[in-house]
DNA sequence: TGTACATCAGTGAACGCGCGTTCACTGATGTAC
DNA sequence: TGTACATCAGTGAACGCGCGTTCACTGATGTAC
């Protein structure tokens, strides 16, 4: 049995495949051909077993969606029992899949891939935003305060790890991401702490 | 004079062609053949006239830029003189870039153009940023702080306008983004007044 | 004012490339008996 | 335990498609004289 006609588990080493050519040549060299290549099977196997393209690049980007899961909650359980530092380690989990899987990062916040069809797909997209809304939980007071703050915190950490990763400025030229974003919840800890250490303090949020 | 061999304005139908294109059909049919059909020339005048592919579409980037500035600069002209009133108008008109232009929102902060071999390019995208920077001003104090601040507006700004783009939760359904990203930068407000209106009450900011 | 000529913008046919898809096939697996 | 057979995962050749590029060309423009 030197060359078995079934390779085993084709799935994963397809989905292996794509992570690392996405990692080495970007997100347009993903293609069935590129992974059935670098996998060693025919071009036409991964056709066969995830039904086209689509199919593939969803299985890459649920794929995508748990390595990200697994960055944030590797931060957030380094750090004590404490919900600001909680909060800032899940960024600091975010900031490091952008950084350390930018083609990833982009496929799976890109419109690539459509999220409809793909069960697998909506549930680990919903598991990794449901760490980082878990994050904000403890500075929510009440809606739709509570909705803004979490959509706050995911705005201003998605928006500074795209800018970071695009590299459309100089302000953006050599920093040490962790330490400024540190330095930017640290400001609005200020308001933070306003809907986290007091009920009665909460109006001027709502403006 | 039925059909001129020369277009007289060649340049200008291609990157119309382009904006087009983009809006109708997203970032995948941007191409020089398809750029070719829609102004009416035969498909190798584009590559003639640009040098290429990269050439065409740094133009069309170039122009993104302009429509991005000139959104930004009648938001921010159409209210009174106060600096979080025309800071918050600035974002309204990145909003309104990325609702009203999502597919060159996406050329415009994506990797698919070099910046640095056109000029006019780098110059377009700097006013852009500028405008922008120029709305921060008033709340900076001082170094690193200043740039901080503007690193936070933008991130949030770009952060919301992307994620409001792609729809990847629920937290992002129909809502009315300007309204809504108002109300965030008044949450942030009393961070900013801190600058603005004080200077003794600074070091809380730098942490 | 008219003629000759250089320039050059745009043409259209041809090329090679990589892509996803299709399909008859092969050979391993696993079940029924 | 052994045999027959259905299933199905993966093969490999072929296909058509749209892409960017190339290149000899055509015809309008504008300048020199």
């Amino acid at each position: 049995m030197n060359k078995p006609h079934h390779h085993g588990d084709l799935r994963e080493a397809l989905i292996q495949a794509g992570i690392d050519i996405l990692s080495e040549h970007g997100l347009a060299a993903l293609t069935l051909r590129a992974c059935a290549a670098r996998a060693g099977v025919s071009h036409a196997a991964p056709a066969h077993h995830f039904k086209g393209l689509p199919g593939l690049t969803a299985a890459i980007c649920a794929r995508g969606y748990r390595i990200f899961s697994d960055l944030m909650i590797e931060e957030r359980d380094k750090v004590a029992p404490d919900a600001f530092a909680r909060l800032s380690a899940i960024c600091k989990g975010y900031l490091r899949f952008a950084r350390e899987h930018p083609a990833l990062f982009r496929l799976v916040f890109g419109t690539k891939v459509d999220f409809c069809n793909d069960a697998e797909l909506m549930q680990n997209s919903a598991i990794a935003y449901g760490i980082l809304a878990t994050g904000c939980a403890p500075f929510a007071t009440d809606e739709p305060t509570g909705n803004r703050l979490e959509i706050t915190i995911w705005s201003l950490v998605h928006g500074y790890a795209s800018l970071m990763q695009n590299q459309r400025s100089d302000a953006f030229d050599d920093r040490d991401e962790a330490l400024e974003f540190d330095a930017i919840l640290g400001d609005l800890n200020l308001t933070l702490q306003r809907n986290y250490c007091s009920e009665s303090s909460r109006e001027p949020l709502i403006k």
